[in-house]
DNA sequence: TGTACATCAGTGAACGCGCGTTCACTGATGTAC
DNA sequence: TGTACATCAGTGAACGCGCGTTCACTGATGTAC
């Protein structure tokens, strides 16, 4: 009658989840395999369907696994900062991220939505939930903006913010990526009332 | 000596990339197989290797005229409008393409940044040209914004756009697609100073 | 005007490969005695 | 305390399948005569 801990298989299942975040968004969905997912998890392919009925299953959790870490990570330290300053740290530690080498630190928002988009119904609701509960997390602690919801002034910045990473990733050269976030936060500094940025536009 | 008419092979390859163009948006840049994108111009796999020289290059090819049609698509009709009126235009028609139900008029930015992103330089390169000669013709028609510069307003713009885009997309219902529409378009009207929205936010 | 035929865009079968998935198995675990 | 053994997380080989790519071929084209 011997067990293994209870804790074993729900850590290598995380493991798991996490080896999967990573490759997806280094690789896309395609790209980050079973095996190499098992791989970079530290295990063989074959223990794979012990953890999940299939790779779909596997995606779906992992993009909401690491909406939930990078929110985590954005938000880390802030816990007591003034509306003004948490919104200008939020901008300015989101677009640093587009200055990263690698891509495993990216917030899913950046790498993933096209995919979701593809995605069916089940899997958009699960993501919306949980953006929706990122945003709400976050919107009271924004500035106020005449005429706009918190949850509003939060949609919209999310997806400033998302669309420019996005799109200075996508740039041909260092320079370029840095105008396309420097224009971004002086876009968001504008009706978000920022303070001056600290590092946003140049590397 | 008998020869087809000069045109029939250009004209054919020319299909072969509007196919393209057509699957990757729908269905990702792994999904639209060789297969798939003949098929859909109505030919056979075996002549593929005429028009292009791998898959790969075709990917390059159909992102850069998706990107050159979806900009035609934008301007059309609004060669004389003073700047309030296209920039105003520019955004609703940009943000209005989240509602259509399939992804065929979709811009590419809005679904394929993150495949350029990973891409290696040349592609972004490429890509980067493009963006920055659509960007150019189209920035001198927005309205001033002071403190920024004009290039500036035009990639801030098309950055919160393409992100609105796709995260509206990627959610669960209509009615949380069409809030952030509308967030992300009360967002731009705050600091490109636009008229009252016609159509943003409401299906 | 009619016809033979060189050209070449497009066909379709075949190839090796990597993928997601299955399954009989191994061997570390830790409880029962 | 020491040991036999039931458990089950993880292994590794195998499977069918769809992919990108190749290539010998077909047959519509339209020029030359």
């Amino acid at each position: 009658m011997a067990r293994y801990s209870a804790e074993h298989k729900p850590r290598t299942r995380a493991r798991i989840l996490v080896a999967a975040e990573r490759l997806i968004k280094e690789r896309g969905p395609q790209g980050a395999s079973v095996e190499a997912v098992m791989r970079e998890a530290g295990l063989t392919v074959g223990g794979f369907y012990a953890h999940f009925p299939s790779k779909e299953a596997l995606l779906d959790e992992a993009l909401i696994v690491g909406l939930e870490r990078s929110l985590a990570r954005l938000a880390a330290g802030l816990e007591h900062a003034p509306p003004p300053a948490f919104a200008a740290a939020l901008v300015d530690r989101y677009l640093a991220q587009a200055r990263d080498d690698g891509l495993e630190r990216a917030c899913p928002l950046t790498l993933l939505l096209p995919e979701v988009a593809r995605a069916d119904d089940a899997v958009r609701r699960r993501f919306a939930g949980r953006t929706a509960a990122m945003v709400a997390g976050i919107e009271a602690r924004l500035p106020a903006v005449p005429g706009m919801a918190p949850r509003d002034v939060a949609l919209a910045m999310f997806a400033s913010l998302a669309g420019a990473v996005a799109f200075a990733r996508a740039a041909g050269t260092p320079r370029g990526r840095d105008r396309i976030l420097a224009a971004a936060r002086a876009g968001l500094a504008r009706w978000l009332a920022l303070p001056p940025s600290d590092d946003a536009g140049s590397a």
